[in-house]
RNA sequence: GGUCCUGUAGCUCAACUGGAUAGAGCAACUGCCUUCUAAGCAGUAGGUUUCAGGUUCGAGUCCUGACAGGAUCACCA
């Protein structure tokens, strides 16, 4: 970092001095030199042509020969074109690790005294977690401690939507079919059990609409007047005019399910440190309403309904309440947003939702904005795209879904025979072996589904998808495996490599080199994942980091080395990668194994 | 039809925000376990970055227009 910031004020220094040019710092940067050019850090002198006067070779040239004379860390320089490449100097190469190995803790940048809400998984409660929500709360998890690494206090926050027509749908279902059925005689999940229902709700409904068309109905007509549709509408008013048998029953599913998914959160290894209820939060926003009326920001039509109009933004005129004064899914939206601000006074709020509804949080922030909302400015919509399988779309209510439950196990399983396969389980006793079979499973599908750009949809093919080698998760852990396992030994010598003294040390081994400047990247890393909220850059970031520290592995020999200094410097360097990885890991909600 | 997102090797993804000869993994092929864990390493092969224009020293990246896939445009949530 300081070498970085060393090396560009001495090339302010040198337009300074050579040219009389007064360049700010920000205009300057050091891209990564590529490697079949000499040098460590590149600077693209092109874009000071017209200011230098000189051809791009001379205004190279110049400037390396002002930074070999006058910049400790520049040791020598060539020239391509307008590419000027800059060789550190052997010491800084010390120096650079060293003051990253004294570091008390890695990845985490100070305090910025901000706060951040990251809401994420918003379940619904008539059905089990699947794929789609498994790429939703990683993802979310992630975020969140990636925010955490860049300095903020986070909230992580879970809208439970367990309210509304789809909630009534698995309920009127139970009442027909349930017989008293519960998770216990079923044998099942409770979330599981109420999905049962809710699968079939449809399969009744559909075949209800055949009925009703075979006596001449429309398609149109028979889907409205379904018996089993119009049942569930009847319980949601019900259910909204308290009636004590509907609530009560209501409790008891909403109860199974939430049993159900709290066993399904912990095998993901995601948490939450606040809840929100859609039955408690349905009916706010009215009072938004009357403001933006007064402020002038909403509008009134002749039939009482109230309106936004974002004609100017490029959008249109959206429905803020109905003529009837009741809610839509906006209102409600509107007041949460409220509601978070008055429990903890975020700065900024991140809603990690699926791209289906782009348009609405479009809607929703360019309101608050208007209204004035000092946290307006920090909404944001972390929008994902969908995960789809070979077969086309999952949908739950045809059962065409991967479900949560299943697929974690099912990668916990593979885990196990892929581990056994290679013959790597002595010394380990059953319970050890199992948490490795649940690390290297779940670290599989995470890495997965975390290091694709979150919005990009992307294919998941149950066959082939998940690989426990190259680019993946279990590669990563593994790189880990091999330090602990280095460390061990080095203990077991009794290395000094916590407080060593490389004063001595000489020319670095090119595979020594690059890995201190990946591990030097780590910060930068972690800041450009937090402004770009996306965990696939640090995905990214740990793969190429654990493959240069394979490289350097098979390149340099530790303990066979018979220099003292030199060998302790490879430990420590060994060392410095398991932190990073481990830290980076972390970031992803991915455990590390110290054996594997 | 309007708006938004996406399009890079056979497949899954990168590309430091406009920089040099576009990089990895999987799949295929060739080597490397008597040495710190071979879930590894080294190598071969694979590309008109969907297409056509434009901007400039320089474009996968920015602009315009096509084409393809997806999402969305309810007094649904």
């Amino acid at each position: 970092m300081s070498i970085q910031q060393n090396i560009l004020s001495g090339i302010q220094q040198a337009f300074r001095q050579i040219f009389q040019l007064e360049v700010e710092l920000d205009k300057l940067n050091l891209a990564p030199t590529r490697k079949e050019f000499e040098g460590t850090y590149t600077f693209v002198v092109f874009t000071f042509l017209k200011q230098t006067k000189l051809s791009p070779e001379m205004t190279a040239s110049k400037i390396g020969d002002f930074l070999k004379e006058n910049c400790r860390d520049v040791s020598d320089y060539n020239v391509v074109k307008g590419f000027l490449n800059l060789v550190l100097n052997e010491n800084s190469w010390i120096d650079i690790f060293t003051t990253l190995y004294r570091k008390e803790t890695i990845g985490q940048l100070p305090s910025n005294g901000q706060k951040v809400m990251v809401e994420y998984s918003s379940p619904n409660t008539n059905k089990p977690l699947h794929l789609g929500h498994l790429r939703n709360n990683f993802l979310g998890y992630s975020v969140a401690e990636i925010l955490k690494a860049n300095g903020y206090e986070v909230i992580k926050s879970n809208l439970v939507n367990d309210r509304g027509i789809h909630i009534c749908k698995s309920m009127v279902a139970y009442l027909h079919f349930g017989n008293g059925e519960t998770p216990e005689s079923a044998g099942l999940k409770g979330d599981h059990l109420a999905g049962k229902y809710y699968v079939l709700f449809d399969k009744t409904y559909k075949t209800q609409i055949k009925e009703l068309q075979a006596k001449g109905q429309t398609e149109e007509e028979a889907k409205k007047n379904a018996p089993i549709l119009i049942e569930a509408q009847d319980m949601l008013r019900k259910w909204e005019a308290n009636d004590p048998q509907t609530v009560a029953l209501w409790k008891q599913m909403n109860q199974w399910v939430y049993a159900g998914f709290e066993v399904t959160y912990q095998t993901m290894g995601v948490d939450f440190d606040q809840f929100y209820y859609e039955s408690d939060t349905y009916l706010l926003g009215k009072d938004i309403v009357e403001e933006g009326l007064k402020k002038g920001v909403f509008f009134k039509k002749e039939n009482g309904s109230v309106w936004v109009d974002l004609t100017e933004e490029g959008l249109d005129e959206k429905l803020v309440l109905r003529a009837d004064g009741t809610s839509v899914y906006i209102t409600q939206d509107m007041g949460t947003a409220d509601l978070k601000y008055r429990d903890f006074q975020i700065d900024k709020s991140v809603y990690v939702v699926g791209n289906e509804q782009d348009y609405h949080f479009e809607v929703l922030f360019k309101i608050m904005r208007k209204l004035g909302r000092s946290y307006g400015p920090g909404l944001y919509h972390l929008s994902y795209g969908m995960v789809d399988l070979p077969t086309g779309k999952m949908k739950s209510r045809e059962g065409t879904v991967v479900d949560a439950d299943d697929l974690m196990q099912e990668m916990i399983d593979t885990a196990e025979s892929h581990t056994k396969e290679l013959g790597k389980i002595e010394g380990f006793n059953e319970k050890q072996a199992q948490e490795l079979y649940r690390i290297l499973g779940l670290g599989a599908l995470k890495y997965f589904l975390l290091k694709v750009d979150p919005k990009k949809r992307m294919l998941f093919n149950p066959k082939e998808s998940i690989e426990f080698q190259g680019n993946t998760g279990p590669f990563i852990q593994y790189s880990h495996a091999r330090i602990a396992s280095i460390l061990r030994k080095a203990d077991q010598l009794e290395v000094n490599y916590q407080n060593p003294d490389f004063s001595s040390m000489g020319q670095l081994a090119e595979s020594e080199t690059s890995l201190i400047l990946i591990l030097n990247d780590f910060e930068k890393k972690i800041a450009q994942a937090g402004t770009e909220y996306s965990p696939a850059i640090i995905a990214q970031y740990l793969f190429d980091l654990a493959k240069e520290y394979n490289r350097f592995y098979a390149d340099v020999p530790i303990f066979s080395e018979n220099d003292a200094s030199i060998l302790a410097f490879r430990v420590a360097l060994s060392a410095q990668t398991a932190k990073t990885i481990k830290k980076g890991m972390r970031l992803l909600g991915i455990a590390v194994p110290d054996r594997m």
